[in-house]
RNA sequence: GGCCCGUUGGUGAAGCGGUCAACACACAUGCCUUUCACGCAUGCAUUCAUGGGUUCAAAUCCCGUACGGGUCACCA
């Protein structure tokens, strides 16, 4: 019995050729340079800073280069798949303001002309795949069982052996193709193996993009290809999918690293140009245990890119972050170029670092400074935006009072110092809400004074000056001097060096009645700027908030 | 266990054979200041996992050891 025979056996209703499936999805248009990436997840957990970080560099190259980046669900384990999987990543992906050019955009809608872009609608592409390998002797059906395959693996530990379906060991090599289609007639369940031409004792050599050249043994195991429920594996998939989708670049985490053997093999037998590989190194925590370990899908949560978008750090923070991590070398070109966008980085293979530790206080750092160049207009757009998903109280007062929460947004913004204290967008609620009056009337008050707490001399103190001094109409100096004029009437001192060289002579000092006044008007013992926050209230909310005194 | 990758301060790291081992974050102290947040200044690895070798000279090259990580599935 001849191959072709057997093939036709196994696949009687494929009909196509891969050339048929070449002229079908033809050569990307593109020039030269132009880089064709992709995100390949599959929808088995939570996306995780990890994860995110090679779909932003993925998506990030061709970008730059006028490429094409797009969205490959891999889907072929439905054991492990998770409900709501490929909503979750495409959440993910969006909240971290990555777009891709083609692929999945929700679980039931794709774009782009080389789809499907989800693995389990692309059987019949694999079909017409494996019916060439059988007839080409590259791969054979196994009929091995599990426990079988269990058994021969122990006997190979025991006996001290490299484990694994090779050589003599992969015994439905040995079948002969009138045996093989008995068993498949008799409806035995099988998967199709590579018939491996690899010598573990000859050496490959390969250019990873990140590590510089690798040399490993050939691969000779006898892999399998496809499962017995006809749905590919990993590495197969890999082979067909990223060959008709012209993928150039192929990055993803160190840990596959030690496949590429395998891929190189898979490549050589279908004569395909093998794609150039970039193994990223795994973004670690460090666990209760105090070691370092990669983060996981199932177990950090934590970690979870959602949960990063839910507090409120920007989507550009987050990418910066990512940068930073990406390429050791990117702080110093940001400082040098404050004021680029990002895209300009010239990005490098050879600047990827190894295994960075996640480290959130220096996002927290970028996400602040990344926060604080924002114009009032930009920030108070994310801010309506972040706040239409995850607060809705605060998405109802931006989107009332447009003005004034610009103005309040704007506090020591436009300077060539800003203001950096909101990490996150939910950190504006946390240190702004006593700007809203909505806020404000519904917080249980708890006045922070400092050094004066006699609440007769406060009131006193207060009133006196929103009655005889405080005008809105002031300039910030005009105001100042105001406010040294009230401390002088009742005794502080005007200048704090003064205080501290006679304190005896003092009641206080101007620290001690700009407090007051701060207190007495916001609770909060720690503002930004009182004239600003005075004049943007208006006298008719300071007036109500003098009365709760 | 086999096979790979890696190891510079609390963290990310620069350095690629030849001055005191950049820089950023964090931390500490001080200055500035009406509070805070900024900003500024100073401090923080006698040493580059470790042992040996090559060299006039090594964090930088070679070998061994230890440690960390990854991978050896009909998971990706």
């Amino acid at each position: 019995m001849t191959n072709k025979e057997l093939a036709e056996l196994m696949y009687p209703n494929v009909t196509m050729t891969i050339k048929d499936l070449e002229e079908k999805f033809p050569k990307r248009a593109l020039k030269e340079g132009a880089i064709v990436s992709r995100y390949a997840p599959s929808p088995t957990g939570f996306v995780h800073m990890g994860n995110m970080l090679s779909c932003f560099i993925e998506s990030f190259l061709p970008k730059q280069t006028g490429g094409v980046f797009f969205l490959r669900i891999e889907d072929t384990d439905q054991k492990r798949e998770v409900k709501g999987g490929i909503e979750n990543i495409i959440n993910s992906i969006n909240s971290l303001g990555i777009e891709y050019d083609e692929g999945v955009v929700s679980g039931d809608e794709q774009k782009g002309a080389y789809g499907p872009y989800i693995q389990s609608q692309r059987r019949e592409i694999y079909d017409v795949f494996a019916k060439y390998m059988i007839e080409n002797d590259i791969a054979y059906p196994c009929f091995c069982r599990e426990e079988e395959l269990e058994e021969t693996r122990k006997f190979q530990r025991n006996n001290k052996l490299r484990i694994g379906y090779y050589a003599k060991y992969a015994r439905c090599r040995f079948l002969k193709n009138e045996e093989r289609a008995e068993k498949i007639k008799q409806g035995l369940p099988y998967t199709i193996r590579l018939k491996s031409t690899g010598n573990f004792n000859h050496k490959v050599k390969f250019k990873d993009l990140v590590k510089g050249e690798v040399v490993f043994p050939e691969n000779d195991q006898d892999i399998v290809l496809i499962k017995s429920d006809g749905i590919p594996v990993y590495h197969f998939a890999h082979l067909v999918d990223d060959h008709l989708m012209h993928t150039t670049h192929v990055l993803r985490g160190e840990d596959w690293l030690s496949s590429v053997p395998i891929h190189i093999e898979l490549f050589k037998r279908f004569n395909f140009e093998q794609p150039k590989y970039a193994h990223l190194g795994l973004v670690m925590i460090v666990d209760e245990n105090g070691t370092k370990r990669k983060i996981s899908k199932r177990k950090d949560q934590d970690f979870t890119v959602l949960n990063y978008a839910k507090v409120g750090f920007p989507s550009g923070a987050l990418q910066e972050y990512l940068m930073t991590i990406a390429n050791t070398n990117f702080e110093g070109w940001r400082s040098a170029n404050p004021d680029k966008p990002l895209i300009d980085f010239p990005f490098s293979f050879s600047k990827v670092g190894s295994n960075p530790l996640f480290d959130y206080s220096k996002l927290v750092n970028i996400s602040k400074n990344y926060i604080s160049k924002m114009d009032k207009e930009t920030l108070y757009n994310e801010l309506v935006n972040w706040s239409s998903k995850y607060d809705l109280e605060l998405n109802d007062i931006l989107v009332n009072n447009k003005d004034y929460s610009l103005a309040v947004l704007n506090i020591e913004r436009e300077k060539k110092k800003p203001r950096k204290d909101y990490v996150t967008y939910s950190d504006i609620k946390k240190y702004s809400w006593y700007m809203f009056n909505d806020l404000f009337n519904k917080e249980k008050k708890e006045y922070e004074w400092q050094s004066v707490t006699d609440l007769d001399e406060i009131r006193n103190i207060v009133k006196t000056y929103f009655t005889k001094y405080y005008d809105i109409g002031d300039d910030h100096d005009t105001w100042f001097d105001k406010l040294k004029l009230l401390a002088k009437e009742f005794s502080y001192a005007e200048e704090v060096k003064d205080y501290k060289e006679n304190p005896s002579k003092y009641k206080g000092s101007i620290t001690d009645i700009a407090t007051i006044i701060r207190v007495a008007i916001t609770t909060k013992s720690q503002t930004p700027d009182l004239y600003e926050i005075l004049h943007i209230l208006g006298i008719d909310t300071i007036n109500e908030r003098i009365n709760l005194l």
